[in-house]
DNA sequence: AAGGGGCGCAACCGCATCTGC
DNA sequence: TGCAGATGCGGTTGCGCCCCT
């Protein structure tokens, strides 16, 4: 007999002899009939407690489990939904920029974006992308305006979720001519800085200005370089960068102003971001 | 109040790739 | 090595809510 101590046994009726089914046989149960739609919330919680008794994977016993939902259907909803940790709010400025700037470097690679971004579905950064670029497509058609836009869904309190801090405070837009971004790119030894272990406010530190080190001063423009990370075969450390800065408080800083910069290639979007330092 | 369009989003689909036999 | 099953991935569709007229 089959024992799943951490599932309940009475969510899933008969749930133990399916295992033990499963577990003794290469046959599947008979020919389930599945369904098709919104999933409703008993699957949500069946598939769950599945998942929570055999572990993410093999999809069509899970599937056989559940009786309703195709494996397709069963691990989609999983990882799209379900799984533990997803981040369901709408996507922050920074996030988009991050959105954008990989899209240029690499192309379309979804799944290779949403691991960049912490705790976003796959799912979620393509209907955001498809739906700006549909938005864009309408606007162009309609006012044969040029490729410039400035995305109308990136709001003060985006920005501010990034960072925790509570929305209102000041994040302006800047016109384009106003705009001074950083380009520098970080030298080796400052790659191989971000290598060693460092404590949380170590790892903001801009590493080309002594003086900003100094001060303890932080911004996003230092955040940001950790993208060229990726190339380098850092893609992880830019999300150690990013956990690091959210699990700072919103007491932990004082805003300085902010700095805007153009997306990636420089002239499809333009975004503005807060600059802080640790008090 | 009704209906039509915009929009966000979940879900679907088909092809590609991986994996185990 | 080849095949079939399993899974991953990118693009598309369609539903439902909201707002405007």
């Amino acid at each position: 007999m089959v024992t799943c101590p951490s599932i309940s046994i009475p969510a899933i009726p008969y749930l133990h002899i399916y295992l033990y089914q499963l577990n003794t046989t290469s046959q599947r149960p008979a020919m389930l009939c599945y369904r098709k739609g919104t999933w409703t919330e008993e699957e949500d919680s069946i598939l769950l407690s599945i998942v929570n008794a055999c572990g993410p994977c093999h999809w069509f016993r899970v599937s056989d489990m559940l009786g309703t939902r195709t494996a397709k259907q069963c691990a989609e909803r999983y990882y799209q939904h379900l799984r533990p940790g997803l981040n369901h709010g709408p996507l922050t400025s920074y996030e988009c920029f991050l959105i954008d700037k990989i899209i240029l470097e690499k192309g379309k690679c979804w799944a290779y974006i949403a691991k960049q971004l912490v705790n976003r579905s796959e799912n979620k950064i393509k209907n955001w992308w498809y739906s700006r670029r549909y938005k864009q497509y309408r606007e162009r058609r309609g006012k044969e305006l040029d490729v410039r836009y400035p995305p109308s869904d990136l709001e003060s309190s985006d920005i501010a979720r990034l960072v925790d801090v509570p929305s209102g405070q000041g994040v302006t837009k800047v016109s384009p001519s106003s705009m001074n971004f950083d380009t520098t790119v970080l030298e080796p030894r400052s790659v191989q800085r971000y290598d060693r272990q460092l404590s949380p406010k170590e790892f903001f530190l801009p590493q080309s200005t002594p003086r900003a080190s100094q001060n303890r001063n932080i911004s996003f423009r230092s955040i940001i370089s950790t993208m060229d990370f990726q190339n380098a075969g850092n893609a992880d450390r830019m999300s150690k960068v990013q956990a690091h800065m959210h699990a700072l408080p919103t007491s932990a800083f004082s805003q300085l102003g902010s700095f805007t910069t153009l997306g990636p290639n420089h002239h499809t979007a333009q975004y503005t971001f807060p600059r802080y330092k640790l008090k």
